[in-house]
RNA sequence: GUGGCUGUAGCUCAGUUGGUUAGAGCGCCUGGUUGUGGCCCAGGAGGCCGUGGGUUCAAAUCCCUCCAGCCACCCCA
């Protein structure tokens, strides 16, 4: 093979880019019913929004992007997830000058440079939404009962919702320097992994999958304890407000996503049915991070869903089966002369929105017909040299084997026919 | 980035202790009906046996490199 596509990046074909559709439509939809709108934009950024937002060491920004320069010497890099760019984009079209207050969503390819397994690629799509300007802990409430709406009606009911609060500038620092030097005191029994992690990012030995860091995780300081007032409120109303929306959920404090800019409350989807890669969807509050990425002081909380996992999914379930669109009219003529007046046939069976396919590769009517069998239609359009000069056209029950001679003048009544 | 498993036709897979023209089923094409599908029957096309190198008289088969997929770590969607 001459060119391959490269490594962890696919192409979407039949049947399976139907389920894509599917889904993004099914998104575009009831996103619209909570008042997002849709936000585009490149996936090309400068990689300093990156590195600024997320966090320099972050295993994504140290070790996952796609950076580059380009021919004026400029770093840039493709983007390793959808928030930053729209927080970007909030503050560089001054979206909060006319109203703080904003929701949106996005759908598009995301890049990170990480070895591909099931359900984990290099070039990835999420699905995800973004709200500005609201702290009211109701919204984390709504987002996250959105997105579980949002699985529900995909057929998707068993995922788990696992949220957390972080904490705020106030609080986590207290937390993390106590939990810290737990990590200290136990240095001997920790994995090589949650040394290097007490150094540049302690919280992460949280979810450490070692036996023995996870019994010592059972022991050590929660942040739960450690919440400052606001802190702890936040996260209350969060829950009673998630509760009466009736989304079943639990509380994890081992949670801790992998970007810098999350803080109070953080929400992971996962499924016990992918693997290793178990998180379908996740997201978080990141009230800083317009403010330091140099725009107002605005609050944000956002989400993203991970494309492939969730279609991995819903074809492993067998929610939806993902099926070729078969036409309703199979087109097949013989000679130049039937070619002709079949083009008018299907162009006035398209005006009325019926879903035409004509056969031009066929070199024979069995194999047209066959071809016609295998395309699942329902109808077949027949025409030769004999129906040209009888000025008709015969049509064909694939399903009961009729067929009749219609007259071409009675083209017109043929979607009411096809209909019944 | 680390460790493990894998790589033969479009798909699913056989392929003996290395032995000469590499097979099956499904799918595809053609014929059995100068113009009628599914079933059946007959025939056919399609493989640099992932890539490059090595061992050997001889490699799909043994060894190494690289590439790709999968699994775990890592990380997260």
């Amino acid at each position: 093979m001459a060119i391959k596509a490269l490594r962890g990046m696919n192409d979407i074909f039949s049947p399976e880019i139907h389920v894509w559709q599917l889904v993004e439509d099914h998104a575009r939809k009831l996103f619209a019913l909570y008042g997002y709108e849709e936000v585009r934009t490149p996936v090309l950024e400068e990689l300093n929004l990156f590195v600024r937002s997320i966090g320099e060491t972050t295993s994504i920004v140290e070790k996952e992007m796609y950076s580059f320069v380009d021919r004026k010497g400029k770093a840039l890099a493709l983007r390793p997830e959808g928030t930053a760019s729209i927080v970007r984009a909030y503050i560089q079209n001054e979206r909060a000058q006319s109203d703080p207050v904003a929701r949106y969503y996005n759908i598009g390819p995301m890049y990170r440079y990480e070895r591909p397994q099931q359900g984990r690629y290099r070039q990835f799509h999420q699905i995800g939404a973004e709200v500005f300007g609201i702290a009211n802990p109701r919204i984390d409430a709504e987002m996250i009962h959105m997105v579980d709406q949002f699985f529900q009606g995909l057929g998707i009911d068993d995922l788990e919702i696992e949220l957390n609060s972080l904490g705020c500038p106030i609080c986590r620092p207290g937390f993390t320097k106590k939990f810290s030097e737990y990590l200290d005191s136990h240095q001997s029994s920790l994995c090589e992994d949650c040394h290097r992690r007490t150094q540049k990012n302690p919280l992460r030995a949280l979810d450490c999958k070692q036996e023995t860091c996870m019994t010592l995780m059972k022991e050590a300081p929660s942040i739960q304890d450690d919440l400052c007032d606001e802190c702890e409120g936040h996260f209350d109303t969060v829950l009673t407000h998630l509760g009466h929306l009736g989304s079943s959920f639990s509380v994890n404090h081992k949670i801790v996503r992998g970007l810098d800019y999350y803080l109070r409350t953080t929400f992971e989807f996962t499924t016990s049915q992918l693997g290793t890669q178990n998180a379908v969807a996740g997201g978080g509050r990141y009230d800083g991070l317009v403010r330091l990425l140099g725009g107002p002081n605005v609050p944000g909380i956002g989400f993203a869903v991970g494309m492939e996992r969730l279609i991995e999914l819903i074809l492993l379930k067998q929610k939806i089966t993902p099926s070729v669109l078969a036409p309703t009219v199979y087109g097949i003529a013989m000679g130049d002369a039937a070619h002709e007046l079949m083009i008018q046939v299907a162009q006035s069976l398209r005006r009325s929105h019926i879903f035409v396919e004509i056969d031009y590769e066929g070199q024979s009517l069995k194999a047209m017909m066959r071809r016609a069998d295998r395309r699942q239609t329902p109808w077949v359009v027949i025409m030769g040299d004999e129906e040209v000069n009888k000025g008709i056209f015969i049509l064909r029950n694939m399903g009961t084997k009729e067929q009749k001679e219609i007259p071409m003048g009675e083209v017109q009544q043929l979607p009411q026919r096809i209909k019944t």
